[in-house]
DNA sequence: TAAGTTTATAGACTGCGGTCTATTATCTGG
DNA sequence: CCAGATAATAGACCGCAGTCTATAAACTTA
């Protein structure tokens, strides 16, 4: 189901993706999103240019692939802790999210910016950045109301969008995205 | 104090500026941010391209400039109205700000792009965007407070930064920035 | 082996943002 | 009127993302 049959022809080289993901996670984390090329991407993992065009539509493609899939469980959070109230489990888990967005080198900023010039990579980002968080904290939130220690009259759904849109918002006006943020999203959300 | 000493040299064309901005303003609302070129711009304003970079550094700061000196009056909310609640007067602030961009044609997500590759131009858009609309929302916030309508626990910077972190959230994700959202946001914000 | 198919590669090409240069135009001060 | 300064213009130039073409390589099926 997932080999392809892949009946006749010149077979891809098995080895190509890898390598060239490796190359540009590296690169990126150094240089950055933009001091990045593509040739030098290819360069770096001795393929051809073309070889890069052969498996992602654009640059911002192969760097969300790249990024996402060493650190890809975008769903292994230290969430339902039922030793932890909501509100810490809320502080443990964006702390991670901001970690990893730390030690990526914030590729993520340069991701954002792509997808508002391009609808088809704003959905794929979407799809393997934004929606499985939000699902993340949905839950976690309902689970608080559930247990009483989040009011009934609130709008998780909006809520949850408060607690993105206010991490967003400090990314891309270059503000500090750590462990004081996470505290203080968490504390305002669950505020008595 | 507004007049330069220009002691000697042939004088800016007093005109070019707001041809050049006209021109941007009308292409950029037509097409979109990147689906017009400086060269095209120029063309369109009657001048050279060079014209514009003895001007504006980059594109971004011209589209910022053209969009921001039309709709300019980026504090003229309708804000500190003593008839309504503090809650329907964040509601009409958000209202108005989504309604301006709307119209815009929302360049307004291209330069949130921009600013992501390119930090002067992001202190740029943060002093001429950002600031102005946070500014207002916390004052407003902070007036709620001392009439009773907003909880003194609560922390008006923060919830700040809920308010536009929604609003931009929504945007840069392609959601629907209207009506409905300003009422999802000033209900939640103004929970009982 | 031969035909057909797909990939890999090198390299040309387009369009864009931005820079740089040389030339010409227009101002001020002496 | 002349010298110096700054602006406008046309056009070359660079680096980059993305496209396209031609050719060689590696596979499958007959």
């Amino acid at each position: 189901m997932s080999e392809e049959k892949h009946s006749g022809g010149r077979p891809r080289d098995a080895d190509a993706a890898a390598s060239i993901k490796a190359a540009t996670l590296k690169l990126v984390r150094e240089r950055g999103y933009n001091k990045v090329s593509i040739a030098a991407i290819a360069s770096a993992a001795g393929v051809a240019r073309q070889t890069l065009y052969n498996r992602w539509n654009t640059k911002a493609d192969l760097v969300l692939e790249a990024v996402f899939e060493e650190t890809g469980h975008y769903a292994d959070a230290p969430l339902h802790n039922p030793n932890k109230s909501c509100k810490l489990q809320l502080e443990a888990f964006l702390i991670q999210v901001f970690t990893h967005l730390d030690e990526s080198g914030s590729p993520i900023r340069s991701l954002i910016a792509a997808a508002q010039e391009d609808p088809a990579f704003r959905e794929a980002l979407r799809e393997r950045f934004v929606k499985p968080r939000e699902v993340l904290v949905i839950d976690l939130l309902q689970r608080a109301q559930d247990q009483g220690e989040l009011s009934r009259t609130r709008d998780v759904k909006m809520l949850s969008n408060f607690i993105h849109g206010a991490f967003w918002y400090a990314l891309l006006n270059g503000e500090p995205v750590d462990a004081r943020l996470a505290r203080a999203i968490a504390n305002e959300i669950f505020v008595a």
